[in-house]
DNA sequence: TGATTTCCCATGGTATCCCATAAATACCCA
DNA sequence: TGGGTATTTATGGGATACCATGGGAAATCA
């Protein structure tokens, strides 16, 4: 049920390492995914990391095609070639990839983004400037639908 | 059915940590949730707290837009980024994390405010100030003169 | 064999658990 | 009714467990 939440920042160590936020490594524990299934976003510079509800979700997008055709190829590609699976020590590390890396911008530190299914991974500097971009169009998304479904009861 | 209601103000200790309200404990109790589910309020200097009810309202929003595409993903962040779940310990305790801290601008005593379905947590200065505020409002529109101010903000 | 990765242990800080206390409230029974 | 006794609640503090982090040693790979 509950998923990834709230947001922590950790220190890369000089080996490359990070620890995964405790209550994120309970959340994948629970999943009963083996290590952690990374892929980069395809329109922010951050990596969605998570386990099997991540990768479902990637699937039935890519299920949307049909199988053998050039487009479910090309996707498969997109997805799968762009992902990684690192694995987690016994001390619930994980080690930063050159891929996540370039596709991030990460030299020492890491931001861990909870985004309940998910989570993002994040230099901190740029989690900010796009948390504040978030903020401002989840405001104008909640306000313009919420009059058509409830009562517009705000949360 | 009963939710939340009335209000209560208690000390924070040396810890960071502030008792709950024992009747809020109980709505919370019966709710099953684990822990508190809280996030920072986007139109007052307040954090939303509660349990599977408030977590499901959450969800509503967020389920309306499809999963991996940059609008879900904004907000994601701006709903599940921004909010915490603090564990409630043996004594009905909870700690003041930094996050409600600068959101509230608690220092050593907290306002839990009942909202039914969800409670609200403040600084007792600014809560003061804030329901000041909203009576004077709610008088006004009481009185017939809510023309502009039809969209239900909460009190 | 040299370099990198994986496993294992150490440590300081923090959060959690557990128990104590005092005040307030509820309860009970003559 | 009224006095006295349990419970509940908020709060304080000590002890313990957990967690992030650092570093060494073994294992793996090219």
């Amino acid at each position: 049920m509950a998923g990834f939440v709230s947001h922590f920042t950790n220190r890369l160590d000089a080996k490359g390492r990070v620890s995964i936020p405790a209550p994120f490594r309970t959340v994948l524990a629970r999943d009963g995914f083996e290590g952690l299934y990374c892929i980069a976003s395809s329109h922010c510079a951050a990596v969605d990391a998570g386990g099997n509800d991540l990768l479902a979700e990637i699937n039935k997008r890519s299920e949307a095609f049909a199988k053998l055709s050039p487009d479910h190829d090309a996707l498969a590609i997109a997805l799968f070639g762009a992902s990684e699976n690192p694995r987690i020590d016994g001390d619930g590390r994980m080690t930063i990839s050159d891929m996540i890396r370039e596709h991030t911008g990460i030299t020492n530190q890491v931001t861990f983004v909870g985004m309940n299914y998910k989570f993002q991974i994040w230099e901190p500097e740029k989690f900010r400037e796009y948390r504040a971009e978030a903020q401002r169009r989840a405001l104008a998304m909640l306000s313009g639908q919420s009059s058509a479904s409830s009562q517009g009861e705000p949360v």
